[in-house]
DNA sequence: TGCTTTTTTACGGGAAACCGTAAAGTGCTT
DNA sequence: AAGCACTTTACGGTTTCCCGTAAAAAAGCA
């Protein structure tokens, strides 16, 4: 089993939790939590460079802004800026996260060995994955895998969610239309804008822009 | 200390931390987890009926919808059902959930003992909190009392909340009016709707409908 | 009761959203 | 280069929202 593991987590109820099971229930020697990201990337630095790295990183992907400047915001920053360092080390996220698109970017594009949802079995998965990802195999969560299959996935991309969150700011679509113009983004016309909020309405089930953002926010989208 | 503790959470990976916590570090006895609201309103009933009742309730606020079908959908109403009941069983609230007038609900109409805000010291805090309640005497996190005791609490009456909700349904201002009509809710004209709507707007510091829809769920009120 | 204050309703005009249609532009293939 | 599919933009008409003003109704009070 690994020796050495990184648990990259905020909340001290969940990192107790985890690592408890990490050492009494698969035996790991030494279980480092960081509860921030810069806090994460330091120390798996400065363990690459000594003796003895990290063999495991486990990583949340979203943490609670406090009065701490940060660098690295999100898990998904770390995971990003580790990888770009031409680090190899086997990654599993453990997150409550379940939108398809990003759970695909983190698999196709950062190769991590495992996505474990959290939720009611999110730690008898995350032991699973453990297991797993020890003996060179790959693990996602039951329901991670068919979000990461499905056809849900819905291509919702950056340019969607800035649209509706300006929309969220009390912006009407005229002024939307406006600032894309002088920030250089296409598509900016008032009526690629609407075509764009009629889409996303058929997607979210949405009859207005009222009810559109209230269920993006019931999404989690915005 | 305790001997006998009640905790409603749904992941488990919160749950194990928890329970770690509860019976090394304070040395309860028995820590019953209920992962289902329904499961821990039943556990609770039988367990008051026995010998041997529950002496602290420690519960969490919202939990993953899965396909189990059930009566109380969240920690609100799993609370509300026992105080309903006649119990005064000492409650500690564990959540994410920093809302103003959740808290403020809470506290003063369901005589919470305390409330730990799930975070980086959620279960430092929630230590100190069992001790706390223990000795009988109560406990806010932190960043709780400052929200709790907040100006940001306004009289936000259930007609302004209905109003809300029908809004980020989808109704127009003028469904709302014919179905308050129809209901016999005053006032309902449209004009009346517009007038609160603005006062809305007044409080939440809104623009238009889409962003006081947007700032109401921020705030919880919806 | 008569008076004031507050709440509710009514109305009108301009802004924004909503909805369909069509033209202009872009990129790709042949 | 021409044809095609797709994206972006333009425009007009209708509905809804937004905002001010004012009348009608209800509630509080001497």
């Amino acid at each position: 089993m690994f020796k050495k593991v990184l648990l990259v987590e905020d909340e001290d109820t969940v990192s107790y939790g985890i690592r408890t099971m990490l050492e009494q229930e698969l035996g790991i020697d030494e279980v480092v939590i960081a509860k921030y990201c810069d806090e994460a990337y330091l120390k798996f630095q400065i363990a690459h460079q000594s003796q003895r790295p990290y063999e495991l990183l486990i990583s949340d992907l979203s943490f609670i802004k406090d009065h701490t400047p940060l660098q690295l915001d999100s898990g998904k920053a770390l995971i990003e800026k580790i990888r770009a360092s031409g680090h190899h080390i086997p990654i599993i996220i453990c997150s409550v996260e379940k939108k398809p698109n990003m759970i695909k970017h983190f698999i196709e594009t950062h190769q991590i060995s495992a996505y474990v949802l959290k939720g009611r079995n999110g730690l008898r998965d995350l032991k699973k994955a453990v297991h797993s990802v020890y003996h060179g195999s790959n693990f996602l969560s039951e329901k991670v895998e068919q979000l990461a299959k499905g056809k849900n996935t819905f291509e919702i991309a950056n340019y969607d969610t800035s649209l509706l969150k300006h929309l969220s700011q009390g912006l009407t679509q005229d002024q939307i239309s406006v600032l894309f113009k002088t920030e250089g983004v296409s598509p900016s016309s008032l009526s690629s804008i609407e075509k764009r909020l009629n889409r996303l309405k058929d997607i979210l089930m949405a009859h207005n822009n009222v009810q559109l953002v209230a269920n993006a926010k019931d999404l989690g989208l915005i």
